[in-house]
Formats: structure tokens, C-alpha cells, sequence
DNA sequence: TGAAATAGTACCAAAACAGTACTATATTAT
DNA sequence: ATAATATAGTACTGTTTTGGTACTATTTCA
């Protein structure tokens, strides 16, 4: 499906987190913040450690803290973590899995959408993502601007 | 994961196909034409047929005709018909079921992709798509023109 | 009346996803 | 030292989605 996992919904939660702190931040920490079950969160943390976006401390009072800063992590860098590298259709990367490549007219119209979203969410970042979020937090007065709703 | 199902793949290739035929064409010549398996072809066409994006001709003879003109017929309505309608981020259509609505980074920038997508998608219509088709038929000479492989 | 087609549905195996569990290792506070 | 609190690494499992098939009914034409 033409849809991003759970998983990467929840990777940006928790690097805007972390691009908004500067002390290292713990698996439990963010759990108990968002409500999230700690295990789940324990391990993208890890996937995204692995995959040097965020930095790890460990030891007691450890965490994580981001390991480049918000301007320099793009969208598509988070998604290639958490929802494999981005691959609208499967030929884009090899000719030859074309199972129809006597006549295939997807190839040239679908890579053309591959490489417009894929420009869009390599020029999305950390930071533009942080800015544009909003805080809906009860205890902070903010207005509230409700996004319109889509198709 | 970020892909479009299989099944839109050879939707697209079964509605190039009848754009560029005036006459009914059946599942099974399509299957013929391009080795796939005559079950599944039938299977979309009958998706498509139901969606209202082709017409059906009973009987002997029969088959399948576009029921709109290629202009009219969008990426976005073949990808509702076979992979689910468009939806990036399921928060994105209804609020309520965001987990963190505490606070959501995610929605507004994911809801902007997604409308950039969604818009894309509505752009390119199948005779956008069957225009910029190119054939590798060794019996029609053309030039092979290569599309550049992408990341 | 038989052949060739679609209509509708239901089914199944394989893959992907969400979430968990367990063991090992590192660091710090006491 | 040692206990507490972290991450590291990996493997597992139940659920959902996907790809593909099967079967029966209906329509149309020769």
C-alpha cells in the first residue's frame, strides 16, 4: 500500500524530540512522554542508532542525542530506516525484474513520480519538519490551527 | 512500505493496452499479450470494470473498453481502484486516530507530501502516461532510449 | 445449444508489519 | 565493588496485507 509504516510516523515523533533537547534522551523517557510502549520505541531508537542518525550514551543517565544536526536529516533519510529505501516500483532500481519488459509503459511515467517525491522528502528535514510542526499540549496557550483535511 | 502494489503496476499496462485499442479486448488476449497469468488479469479488469474505470462487453466477442477517454482517467483513480485509496498517513483523514495527538510533529509535513503526491498522481492521466510509453518490441523499430536509474 | 466471455465471491499461501522478549554490554552513582 | 539504569543485538510471534487462484453464475453470439 502507498503508505508510510507506523514506524516511521513514529521515528519522526521521536527526532523532533530529540532535535528539541540537548541532554541525551532515554528510551523511557520519550515512552512515558507520548504514551508509547517503551519496547516499541526502545527499538526504532536502536534502528535509527544503527543507522547513524541519532547517537547513542549509554550508561545509567544515558540516551540519545541527534548525531547531525536537524538542517542535515532529510524525510527520505528517516523512511530508508524505518520503511526500507524508498522504491515506488520494484524496476525502478533493475530493468530486468520487469516481468513485462517486452512493453512497459509504467516505467517511465512512475519513475518520474519516484523522483518527484523522492526530491520532495529528500528536501523535507528534521528542522523543517519541527518548525512546521504545532503543539496541541493543554498546558501550552497556543492558538489552534486546524489543518484542513485532504481528498 | 512506500510502493505501489503489484497490482497497480499491470493496471496501468492493462489500461495502456485498451487506450490503445478502439475494439473490446478480453482478459485473455491481454494475458497472452504480455505472459501474465489469465486469472489475475481477469481479476483487475473485473476491479476496474467495477470501479467504473473500463466497460465491460459480455458474451462472446466481448471484453473490455476504457469507459472514459485516457485524459480523463487519472493515476490517482487507478491507484484507488487497486492499492487502496491514497492515504500517506492514516491520521491524515481523521484526527481522532493519531495516538499522540498530544503532540503530532508528523501531520502537518506529512500532509503536505501527501497533498503533493495526491496532486501529482491527479496530473498524470493515462494518456499522459500512454504518451510517454515507449516500446522495446524487436519487431517495432525504435529507438532504445534508456531511462537513467534513480537512488 | 454450446463456446467464449464477464460477474461475483471466496479462498489460500506467502510476505510484510507491529510489537515483544531475551541476553549481553556499558556507564554511573553509591 | 556493586547495583541500577541504559543501550546493543537479535530473534520471535501474531496479525494484516498482498498476490494469485478457484468456482459458480450469467451473458452473448454463432
Amino acid at each position: 500500500m502507498l503508505k508510510l509504516s507506523e514506524k516511521t510516523d513514529y521515528a519522526i515523533i521521536l527526532l523532533c524530540h530529540l532535535g528539541d533537547v540537548d541532554a541525551p534522551v532515554s528510551a523511557q523517557e520519550i515512552a512515558g512522554n507520548y504514551q508509547l510502549p517503551q519496547p516499541m520505541v526502545a527499538n526504532i531508537l536502536k534502528q535509527l542508532g544503527a543507522a547513524g542518525l541519532i547517537q547513542s550514551v549509554r550508561g545509567q543517565n544515558g540516551g540519545y542525542v541527534l548525531a547531525r544536526n536537524a538542517e542535515s536529516i532529510s524525510l527520505s533519510d528517516i523512511i530508508s530506516v524505518t520503511d526500507n529505501p524508498f522504491n515506488l516500483v520494484e524496476c525502478a532500481h533493475d530493468e530486468e525484474l520487469c516481468k513485462v519488459h517486452q512493453c512497459c509503459p509504467t516505467r517511465q511515467p512512475l519513475v518520474a513520480l519516484h523522483r518527484s517525491i523522492q526530491r520532495f522528502m529528500e528536501d523535507m528535514t528534521l528542522s523543517t519538519i519541527i518548525s512546521e510542526s504545532y503543539f496541541e499540549n493543554p498546558d501550552v496557550g497556543r492558538t489552534h490551527h486546524e489543518p484542513a483535511h485532504i481528498s
